[in-house]
DNA sequence: CGCTCAGGGTACCCAGAGGTTCCCACGGGG
DNA sequence: CCCCGTGGGAACCTCTGGGTACCCTGAGCG
């Protein structure tokens, strides 16, 4: 209709844009490249990225839990120890992340220019 | 500290941390990639993306805008005919989004069927 | 016993994002 | 004469994202 190629992205009620939505989330990309390597714990997380809160960081572990990205396993005891993981579909994510966080690093300045001249 | 590579989006304060929070929102990832490979106005992406409203198209469109991700250009007259392209910058993100957007149409399915279950 | 501390989570509240509706400007066509 | 096509602005409402402060458990310790 457009000459754009399929990506049905633009349709309101699709799978694709509802996983596009999973990730648009200011915190979720941060979290999810935090569990890029190995599982970690909520405090880990906390200490990992910086001006998160704990509240925040459990909300958006619980999206990507119930997105099926992120596994939760309570080790149990006192005090707590819970521990986060990347799934199988969350692993398939980390090569666009890692785009994405390339390309901030790359060019975040350059947004950071358009801002101040803006 | 943690084993993880450079990657300062763990930093509150930097550029790519406010790099990523351009791109980490439910509209922008889809505008952008509407104007991926040509100028479009504003009524074509209405059009083009189903769900959006004029008001929050206009917000994104300014914001991206704002971060030098795309360029407005008034050819004035009544009706109003406006034009949004991508800059030089934006441009450099459309692999990421790219990568994004297949990744969504590729695994939309899984991530329904994770919450569905969850 | 009583105190504190660590780790993870929850109750409460507010600001701001997002959606809807209506309005404007104005040339052209029915 | 009325309405359409276009992009945008203002007013209004709802909903939820995020911050703060608090809770819970049991180990360690004097």
């Amino acid at each position: 209709m457009y000459g754009v190629e399929p990506g049905d992205i633009f349709l309101a009620d699709c799978p694709a844009r509802l996983a596009v939505e999973v990730i648009a989330d200011k915190w979720a990309v941060v979290v999810l490249w935090g569990l890029n390597d190995h599982a970690r714990r909520h405090s880990e997380l906390i200490d990992l990225i910086g001006g998160i809160s704990k509240k925040v960081l459990t909300q958006t572990l619980r999206r990507l839990q119930t997105n099926g990205l992120v596994t939760r396993t309570d080790h149990g005891g006192v005090p707590p120890r819970v521990e986060y993981e990347l799934t199988a579909l969350g692993r398939t994510l980390m090569g666009p992340i890692r785009m994405l966080t390339e390309w901030a690093e790359q060019n975040g300045d350059a947004v950071l220019a358009a801002q101040e001249a803006g």
